[in-house]
DNA sequence: GAGTGGTCTAGACCACTGT
DNA sequence: CAGTGGTCTAGACCACTCC
């Protein structure tokens, strides 16, 4: 490489690479040279050569499987969340036939992927209110909770697409025991059928979206590859008397989901 | 370290080091023992060391600092996008008296701060849409955009939180020669106002959000601590005929920005 | 100048993948 | 088995910070 470059060797040489993965000289798919040979052909240690590949690693662009060699990243089918519409289309299905609601589930309504290719599992537990959430709900500290943890993955896959957890008031769904069995998920009509059930009823829902790094373990559940970061979703459903009544936690591969919101406003008075 | 564990060393070093963090024996601003000391105590090598304390780095708990040492992450300050409560108020401030327009900003609305504290800067400048903006804006590839690129930061801070470039069909806001010159922004009232002046009234906007690694330049631009990923939001304005008037794309640190979406729901007939 | 993290080397062995 | 990436070592020098 150049000496005449300030930069670290192993980051003119990860611009190398990127260069020709930018033009398409590495196209998606193609297998990079293998440490060894680029290490030869660039004059460098292979530990340096290994450093500048753990940067393209980190930006998303490489990825590498031990013992086979490293490979230019696919861009993966990314699932859309459409807020409020899928909201809206929930409650409004809450409340249909109950045939229509056992074909089609909320997830396929954002991928458009048949219910057969996607698989859920659900558990279902309880714990007492951590101060943050019995502020939410606005009950005491300790107050028992629901928690209902779900992850959704591809039928073909290994790796969830995402994980979350809900938690309810238990004292405020106990009317209805079928909501405290796991085995009765998937629910026909969703989290908000399953409210209308105790006579609760949903008027709005506040989505907080930010994005961070996977901690270790989120690593492993989702099957990350290195540099993906996920999206974290606070989801918090208000009743029509302004009280908490659900709040999940939703946590989903960064370079599989994305959420497309749409603002709708008034119109000027002409 | 231990044999029994399958982890690698750098691993297992990490995760001693995560759980005082998490523990709060090693508090947000603390520093880490050096690298050296880590390599005596726990009998490995400085690089062993190293690659533990990269592991860390990446999922945002540590920063280290060269010729200084390694902290654990404070976390910092962010600003909340809240939507759409922002674009209706953006819309509605749009039509109101000029002066109390000049006096507030988005960005306060957003984050509580004054003007003073936060810095804005834009660019103008003209190029021809590629296909992909074309289709968006429903004209022939290679029609003359206006191009408005903008950073915003905190006075204090070197880094901006985020950049964002935003296109309009030049053609479509030439009418007012204002519109045209960097030398106007901010711009009072925003572009919703400036829209309102070449006749265009804003009926929705669509903001797609996903989170990824940073690219070489956003990390350099954005100032970013290895292992922060960024929010890429690709705003879209429709008009009241349903044709596409702008297009944002933004970039913010990861860590720095939130977003907030309201889902309003129709109430139930009864 | 002493101390810190950043870069780089040469070489070793391991774990996993393919033939 | 050979070839690949993953881990680990020991040591060197550099760039930067602070005293």
């Amino acid at each position: 490489m150049s000496h005449a470059d300030p930069r670290p060797l192993y980051q003119q040489l990860a611009a190398v690479l990127r260069d020709q993965i930018r033009a398409g000289e590495l196209a998606p798919g193609a297998r990079l040279p293998t440490e060894a040979v680029l290490s030869q052909t660039y004059d460098a240690s292979r530990n340096t050569v290994r450093d500048a590949i753990d940067v393209l690693r980190r930006e998303g662009l490489v990825e590498s499987r031990q013992g086979r060699g490293a490979w230019v990243r696919q861009s993966r089918l990314a699932v859309v969340r459409k807020l409020p519409e899928r909201y809206r289309w929930e409650k409004e299905r809450a409340r249909n036939d109950e045939g229509v609601r056992a074909t089609t589930g909320a997830t396929e309504h954002d991928t458009g992927l048949k219910v057969d290719d996607l698989v859920f599992t659900s558990t279902y537990d309880s714990s007492g209110a951590t101060d943050e959430l019995a502020e939410l709900f606005g009950v005491p500290a300790g107050t028992q909770l629901l928690r209902r943890s779900y992850t959704t993955r591809y039928r073909d896959e290994r790796a969830p697409l995402g994980v979350s957890q809900s938690y309810l008031v238990y004292a405020a769904v106990a009317g209805n025991p079928d909501l405290l069995d796991a085995n009765n998920e998937p629910w026909p009509g969703g989290t908000l059928h399953q409210l209308s059930t105790v006579g609760i009823e949903v008027d709005h829902i506040v989505d907080e979206v930010s994005a961070r790094p996977p901690s270790a373990e989120e690593m492993t559940a989702l099957g990350l590859p290195e540099g993906t970061p996920v999206i974290a979703t606070r989801k918090t459903s208000f009743d029509i008397h302004g009280r908490v009544v659900e709040v999940s936690d939703i946590v989903q591969a960064g370079d599989r989901a994305k959420i497309r919101f749409t603002s709708q406003l008034n119109r000027w008075e002409t």
